[in-house]
DNA sequence: ATGTATGCAAACCATTTGCAATGAC
DNA sequence: GTCATTGCAAATGGTTTGCATACAT
């Protein structure tokens, strides 16, 4: 990665959101930009309570129905893309980024990324008949090493 | 499907899951094999709702609770998958099926299962480093053929 | 000045849990 | 007879909503 380049995609996407709002006639808070902010400055996936903490600790304290607010417009404007890998809460990743699988683990309920060119090839390039794809999601659920190890372990005392 | 085969795979499963009850020393309730009944008669994919009023109509009414704790048991034995298309509810399907994407429609909200014997080799060959995969779920969302037109027709009003 | 956006608290709703009564073994 | 399982009703927890106040325009 470039230098500068972080900063270059970060402008971009708040000069995508300023025009959204613009265009819909809705208002640019400080709010609606903080959550924009941390979004683009923290790590690629995040849920609720994440941003939530995260806004508290720099000092731009929002509330949840805001954040909710301003993740609908995000959504809606294509600078965020929603998950639900697990049953109660949704995960939220920034777009645009490079074609990636989802690793979930099912002990630790960790999300990692994985970057694989053959698959990308073969999925992206797949056309589906009687269908306008628009976005792919490959998820594997299974075990992290550290948690098969764990079960392992757990086993063995039995 | 050759005549006979449904009832085949039903008598199997139903003989999976009482070697399953009995080996967990889970006692065989008339409750659990009449939703274990409905799973494999009815529509691959359901939620729970649709499985609470099918139980009613069918003259087998059986609680929330244990319906939970029914499919919770249907998954641990692995005879049901479960996932997350949509935000609040969960929908099941019935497991051992073939490898099969999820077509799932951002208009009408459809989920249509679709095969393809090349992605599947892709992605089941596909060895993840420091990860050990248990299950893999590709969803596509996009629109269906009848969503689209309806969207271009809407575009053309404009 | 106007009316949208915010924060708070209450509402929602799928799922889970506590507990007394039931029934599988 | 014993104790797992059931059904009910209450609790939970992420997300949404109603409403008075604050503030972007």
């Amino acid at each position: 990665m470039k230098s500068g380049e972080r900063t270059d995609i970060r402008q971009v996407a708040k000069q995508k959101f300023t025009d959204y709002l613009t265009a819909h006639k809705c208002r640019k808070t400080p709010e609606r930009f903080a959550v924009l902010d941390v979004i683009y400055s923290d790590s690629r996936h995040f849920d609720t309570d994440m941003l939530f903490e995260t806004l508290q600790k720099d000092g731009f304290p929002v509330s949840r129905a805001t954040l909710y607010n301003t993740l609908q417009l995000l959504l809606d404007c294509r600078l965020i893309v929603k998950h639900h890998f697990e049953e109660h809460r949704a995960f939220y990743e920034r777009a645009g980024g490079a074609f990636h699988l989802h690793l979930v683990c099912t002990g630790c309920h960790s999300v990692t990324e994985y970057q694989d060119a053959e698959l990308q090839r073969a999925i992206l390039n797949k056309k589906i008949k009687k269908f306008k794809a628009a976005h792919y999601v490959l998820n594997v659920s299974g075990l992290c090493t550290e948690c098969a190890r764990q079960l392992k372990k757990n086993n063995k005392k039995k």
